[in-house]
This record gives C-alpha cells, structure tokens and sequence, in this order.
DNA sequence: AGCGGAACCTGTCGGC
DNA sequence: TGCCGACAGGTTCCGC
C-alpha cells in the first residue's frame, strides 16, 4: 500500500489519537505479524505499555513504548492502522486490536497478510533502521550523496530510487511519477546521468514528496487515512497505471514496461 | 558486493 | 457463470 507520504500522513493521522494512551487490552487474529513470537509473548510483552510516542522511519511506522520498548511496523501492500470504537467480533481481515480505552480500539488489518511488526529496544531498533538509506526529504539526500549512489551502481535510474538502502521510502508509484516529472527515462542507467539531470532528479524527489504529503498521500484502490477519508493525490497522477492514455505533456500514450518485475510507467517521448 | 529472481500472501479484474 | 492468468503500492532471501 503506502510509500513515504502515506505512512507520513498516517503518523500524522493517529498520533493525537494514540500518543499518551495505554494499551489495555491486545487480541490477536490471524497469524501473528511478529514471528516467530508467539500471541502470548507479543501480548504479555506489549500489554499495559503506554504509547509515548509514534514517530515515521521511511515506511516504517514506530510506536515509542515505556517501559522502554519499540514497535516497529510495516503496513507492506496491504497493511492499515483503523481507529475505531465499536467493534464485535473481528472482520475478515483483521489482525491485531489494541484496546487504547472503553471506545477506542486500533485495529490493525491486512489483506494479504505481508505486513510485518517487530520488537526492538533502543539498540536493535537503530541497528534495524541503520539499515536504511537516507530520509529523502532531509538534507541528508544532497547532490553529492547521490552522486555517489549513482556513480557505484550498473542499475538503471528507477531501481536506484526504490532501493531502500540508498534512499529509504520511496516506492513503485512515486518512482514513475518522479521520472515523469523530471524527465527522465526510467531505463537510463544512474550512472550516466549528467549532473544536470541527477539535480533536476533530486529536487523531483522533494517536490513531488512534498506535494504528496500536502494532499494527504493518494487513494489507489484501498488506501485509507486513519479517519476513512482519502488522500487526494491519486488526482494528480500524470503516468502510474494509465497505459494508453494520453500524456498530459504531449498527449502520446504512456507506456508500460516491466522493470525488475514491478511495473513502470512513461512516456517515451517526454522522457529521456 | 551487488544484482536479478523467487517467495511471501490474498484478492480482483479481464479474457475466453 | 466459471476458470485461468496477470497483476497489485514491499521486503527479504538465495544463488550467481
């Protein structure tokens, strides 16, 4: 489901509502996005922790635990945090409830069951996000740091901007858009990227991000904002998904290729 | 070391 | 209607 701005807007979203509560109460359905803990250990160690606070990693979403613990999360395709306060038995695709107060129930769902959560304290939780590349919307990813990711790899541009080791939250989507916007063509290998063009790249990235974040992050078929209401930035998608339909630059029709099996999408004579 | 491909899951959609 | 294959926003692991 959600790349950066989605998971960004959903911090945003559930924090009011979550940070300063307690967790009474955890029932768990389906397997157990922690494994290989079981139901038991996941509840008895998380069970009457107080959210302290919840913060974004990249994709990732943290609840800040005390006594000093940390969840980590991962939504993957189909993960989704809903805040709820009326819930009988669970739905189909329900995984994990966590009793925040008498009404206040954070559920937690996934279609396809390739979420995943983690236990960390303050050592293996930064060993675990060390891992990561750099926050795309920081200063951190600046001319030379990505001068240097792209002069190390053979792999065309698309597949540097996904990989999470070099800049940590970007996702298939974003990535065409991002090539689109900048002009680009998403087989063109990194490392013979002018410098002009490896700047225009850089400053896509953030704009588009940006703008993402603005609109509250894109409903493609199930995205949800923590409140059920959508994101707004499926609007304004100039490429992703709309093979044959007409470049809003020059009104030729967007391609499609596969790319490392995932899907990219341009348009051949904008982007080059 | 870095890369490509398979695997992990379930659901939906289009074609025949 | 039913079946089948392709496809879906992500990450990790494995072999080369």
């Amino acid at each position: 489901m959600p790349e950066l701005p989605e998971v960004e807007t959903l911090v945003t979203g559930l924090k009011p509502h979550v940070v300063g509560k307690t967790i009474r109460k955890i029932n768990v359905f389906r397997p157990l996005p922690i494994l290989p803990l079981k139901p038991t250990e996941f509840i008895r160690a998380v069970e009457s922790k107080k959210i302290v606070d919840l913060t974004r990693r990249a994709k990732y979403l943290i609840f800040h635990l005390k006594p000093e613990l940390y969840l980590l999360t991962h939504l993957r395709m189909t993960g989704k945090f809903i805040l709820t306060n009326h819930l009988n038995s669970p739905e189909k695709h329900h995984r994990v409830w966590f009793h925040l107060g008498k009404r206040k129930i954070l559920v937690f769902e996934d279609v396809r069951c390739l979420g995943k959560m983690e236990l960390a304290t303050k050592v293996t939780l930064s060993q675990k996000l060390g891992r990561l590349g750099v926050e795309p919307l920081l200063k951190k990813l600046n001319v030379s740091y990505f001068q240097k990711c792209c002069n190390e790899t053979i792999r065309p541009i698309k597949a540097l901007l996904m990989d999470q080791s070099k800049i940590a939250g970007i996702g298939n989507i974003y990535a065409s858009e991002i090539l689109f916007q900048a002009g680009i063509h998403p087989e063109r290998q990194a490392k013979f990227l002018t410098q002009m063009e490896r700047k225009q790249i850089i400053h896509t990235i953030k704009l588009i991000l940006k703008k993402a974040i603005q609109l509250q992050g894109m409903t493609v078929s199930d995205f949800r904002r923590v409140d059920n209401k959508i994101g707004r930035f499926q609007n304004f998608l100039n490429v992703y998904g709309k093979t044959g339909q007409p470049c809003p630059k020059c009104a030729r029709p967007i391609q499609r290729i596969v790319q490392y099996q995932r899907s990219t999408f341009f348009c051949s004579h904008c982007q080059h």
